[in-house]
DNA sequence: TTGCTCCACCGGGGTGATAC
DNA sequence: GTATCACCCCGGTGGAGCAA
């Protein structure tokens, strides 16, 4: 049985609504502004309609992703570095625990309402479901990594310092200019699916540009587009 | 049935006015 | 010069209702 056409009923092209969902989740722009840029080109969008189309497709991209990706990474993954972040929903402290690989790759991202070692737990188990098992666990000094990989038993692969997670701490970076720029989040709903996607689509477009040559770097720009302008056309 | 728009709401950030 | 406050702007969000 084919699955239906996730574009049906859609009075806009799937093209508009790639690039609308790629211009809200790749760059710190809002839905207001996402609705002036594509008016800017001729297209005429609300900024709730910009939002609707996130929410249905954002996750549906961002699962197409990690199918073409993770497959030849899978053996470089031997080192992770796992850190959380503080997050405000309307308010309230929440915890926004993200794994990065040694290449900068964000692995998996995980909302809680606890930074206890029950949620380091969750985030760990989660990560593990998805990308196997990692053989170094750099993490800073918080004491939840410790007890949980102890549990998973992995406590002996675990590194800790203060400055050894720095790569970690640099990931939080494009999603701490993204969160300013929305304001806030108000749902923890939101938050995860909003940080699920927006780590795909960061992977996806990340080009490492200080590591390549202004010629590889426009080649790998142009295929990553590429790329991102095939998905959900099965 | 579904996509989309309209409208209203809540809340954080920025800014200018005012008091000290 | 600095701190405080009120106000406005702009962000995401939810629900109702319309149109295809």
């Amino acid at each position: 049985m084919t699955k239906p056409n996730p574009f049906r009923y859609f009075k806009t092209s799937r093209e508009i609504i790639r690039l609308a969902v790629m211009l809200y989740v790749r760059f710190p722009l809002s839905l207001r502004n996402v609705e002036g840029l594509l008016h800017e080109r001729g297209i005429d969008v609300s900024h709730e309609a910009v939002r609707y189309r996130w929410h249905r497709f954002g996750p549906m991209f961002a699962s197409e992703i990690p199918k073409r990706r993770i497959e030849g990474m899978k053996s470089s993954r031997w080192r992770w570095h796992l850190d959380e972040m503080f997050v405000k929903i309307n308010g309230e402290q929440r915890y926004l625990w993200r794994a990065v690989d040694h290449e900068g790759e964000v692995l998996e991202s995980f909302v809680t309402k606890t930074r206890d070692k029950k949620a380091a737990l969750k985030f760990l188990k989660k990560a593990m479901r998805k990308h196997c098992c990692a053989e170094v666990f750099v993490t800073d000094l918080l004491r939840s990594y410790g007890a949980a990989l102890k549990e998973i038993g992995t406590a002996r692969r675990q590194e800790s310092g203060r400055w050894l997670n720095n790569r970690a701490e640099n990931s939080h970076l494009p999603f701490r200019r993204r969160e300013r720029e929305m304001l806030r989040f108000r749902r923890m709903r939101s938050l995860q699916k909003f940080a699920a996607v927006h780590a795909s689509v960061y992977n996806h477009f990340n080009q490492e540009r200080r590591l390549s040559t202004r010629t590889n770097f426009k080649l790998n720009r142009a295929a990553a587009l590429a790329e991102w302008r095939g998905f959900g056309a099965a």
